[in-house]
DNA sequence: ATAAAAACAGTAATAGTTATTAATTTTAGG
DNA sequence: CCTAAAATTAATAACTATTACTGTTTTTAT
């Protein structure tokens, strides 16, 4: 098996993502973390993603749209995302076993995981268009 | 606007969907709808499959493995992969509007969509494990 | 200190999908 | 039934997101 290796440029990008909740692109990670390590490649990046999400330190999602996300909080959870602005929000839900097994019933396998991405206007949005309609 | 002209690649690629339960992905399509116009292009396929979606005829939908898939059942309804095969089947809620309701409570912004994937084991691999551990 | 293992930067390759273009097909109006 | 404008096509090029390869550098256990 595979020991892990310090590295700095795993670090940064793993506290980067720590700092923020909008669960940003390998783009975007590689945007920022390269004003700290102004040679790293884009394919360090994706590596290091995909390794830290691999080791459950991080979650990999995809809201439809076709480029994979990055979020550092990996307790259970759900996202939205706003047909305006395009911003990807959480959403916890107390008991989102509840949905899972609601959906049991009109299944003749096993459901064991379930991803729910829904899509709506973020609050800031909402304030914007009730502005407009002034 | 652009009126709509019939042709009979998009008849085809309509009318094998409707054929089909799997949700086929546009390789799949292009496959068999080759077999009856051998000269159609992928381009062709795929051309036509965002038309068809987008004019509302046919749902394109992302289970999340980088692939679209498309589906000529456009009630209202989720999906679940199997784990073990890789089969995307339907899952019919009967009031999954109480799902949306329910997380409205948690959101601060409005929510109008939701989409729900599942994964699971299908009843078709639930069957063979059970057999092979006999 | 050293050397094996891991990670790196740089780059090439891949997969899925969309865009371009010249030729063909469809269809409304005469 | 003809015609011509508009839509569609096949073929191909281009694009985007992501992964794989390679020779060099960094990490770390001994």
């Amino acid at each position: 098996m595979k020991s892990l290796k310090y590295s700095r440029q795993r670090e940064c990008i793993k506290s980067f993502l720590m700092g923020r909740k909008d669960h940003p692109t390998a783009d975007t990670v590689y945007m920022h973390v390269r004003q700290q390590y102004p040679n790293i490649s884009l394919g360090t990046v994706y590596r290091n993603l995909t390794l830290l999400s691999d080791i459950g330190e991080i979650n990999r999602l995809n809201v439809g749209d076709g480029v994979d996300r990055f979020d550092a909080d990996i307790s259970p959870h759900q996202h939205i995302v706003c047909n305006s602005c395009g911003c990807v929000q959480d959403i916890f839900l107390p008991d989102p076993e509840k949905i899972l097994n609601y959906a049991s019933n009109y299944y003749n396998g096993v459901i064991s995981t379930q991803t729910i991405h829904f899509r709506g206007t973020c609050s800031e949005c909402m304030k914007m268009t009730a502005k407009n309609n002034n």
